[in-house]
DNA sequence: CGGCGAGTTGAACGTAATCAATTGTCGTGG
DNA sequence: CCACGACAATTGATTACGTTCAACTCGCCG
């Protein structure tokens, strides 16, 4: 890789707060790939070859059954680290749910070089204590919600992380976006079918919470009565 | 702390690996405590005071919601870590399944020590990643799994984990254990009632797989037939 | 205009939840 | 040692939520 000086997640990823000398260590040891939507990048219960950070695009990361079930287990934004690090195998796979622009290491180059830098490590941490945060609080979602409140506390938790990404000239950009997510995939992130979904999605739509312009467009029209609906029966 | 070279948990835990006089600085900056069942060392959403290392029990972390429903997301055993270090506050509690021993530090003397000391953070995050396959495998039970399926990898889980433990002198004791769950705590750990618990165990055992001595104790005697359940329809 | 895939809507079903009653277990005190 | 009370667990009957199966609609592209 050229220049990481650049990288429009420099700021965000974890490779931020590494020295000059640093960064441009790393940067000769990663690469940038493009990934077409629906392509898998890691392989459930193949061996773990590569890291990578999310430049541009989402991917989701998911595990699944013999017979074919699957839960989608994290979505992953721009910015957010991809793979399994300091393991053989991957125990889930990641597959782009949008075209997405990835910074690609190998993991063995990866595994060295983190552990002959402490800060990236310690970076890395941080980011891997926050997304165990977020698979505990979807296990409550999971274990707990109806689907209802799954489908609201999707809702908001896309609009956040979303809005995480870019600044927002208007407040508005917040309330208004588009899920990376079709039907099915919307189901095996919340645990529900395609049917059920929908069902819930229409019921928000009619009660005037939720706008939806057309199938990936979302617009949230009433944010404190969907929190609500989020938390609580 | 007097002297973590005596540790029962010295090999297991995150501080295995110091060297001799950061395992000392270290023990400098902990204290034993004796927690009894039931006790809750964390709170969900209060100031993340402590982080510990757990010497002896069983702990539970959960999350809970404004109407009381609750979710274990987390089981702790001996040289397991708990607390939430680097976070202002604490997104889930922490209670005591069984009688318990903790070797607990301040937060902000343990995230100050493991800032200096890069092996611990390693340690650290190599805990914390398999935390999150973990959390990320009970998401694929929580979102996908029937009732019975789910019963069944839990006592599989309960069985390697508690079996991980001691070095066993006989293969048995891994197929007889005693759960330091009760049914209600079963069921917030599956997402199942108490009842479904109940009726799934009676079915194990009418169809001979376990046997339940008494409430606590059991014994798998198919335990392929079990790993079969666990995984499919 | 036709056909295909994604999404919605409807009807019937099934699994687990809920409500309710009973049995079992453990700790305490007579 | 047994009787008692309190709580945990089991079992049964009914309900409800989400699934399943099926038909239909919509938007898009050839």
């Amino acid at each position: 890789m050229k220049d990481c000086s650049q990288c429009v997640v420099r700021n965000r990823a974890i490779c931020a707060g590494l020295l000059p000398d640093e960064l441009s260590a790393l940067g000769q040891l990663g690469r940038k790939q493009m990934v077409g939507r629906g392509q898998t990048v890691v392989w459930e219960g193949e061996e773990s070859l590569i890291v990578a950070n999310v430049i541009a695009g989402v991917l989701k990361v998911s595990m699944s059954m013999a017979d074919g079930r699957e839960q989608i287990v994290g979505v992953v934004f721009p910015s957010d680290f991809i793979g399994r690090p300091f393991g053989k195998d991957s125990p889930y796979s990641v597959t782009a749910l949008t075209d997405a622009e990835l910074c690609v290491f190998t993991r063995s180059a990866f595994d060295g070089f983190s552990r002959e830098h402490p800060e990236l490590e310690h970076k890395l941490l941080r980011r891997t204590l926050e997304e165990l945060d977020r698979a505990r609080e979807w296990m409550l979602l999971l274990g707990k919600k109806s689907a209802g409140e799954r489908i609201a506390t999707l809702l908001l938790e896309m609009s956040t992380r979303l809005g995480e990404q870019g600044c927002h000239a208007d407040i508005n950009s917040l309330n208004q976006f588009d899920l990376p997510l079709d039907r099915q995939q919307i189901g095996d992130l919340l645990g529900l079918t395609i049917e059920t979904v929908s069902r819930q999605l229409t019921k928000l739509k009619s009660q005037g919470l939720i706008a939806l312009p057309d199938r990936k467009h979302v617009i949230i029209h009433d944010r404190s009565r969907l929190t609500q609906l989020a938390m609580a029966a």
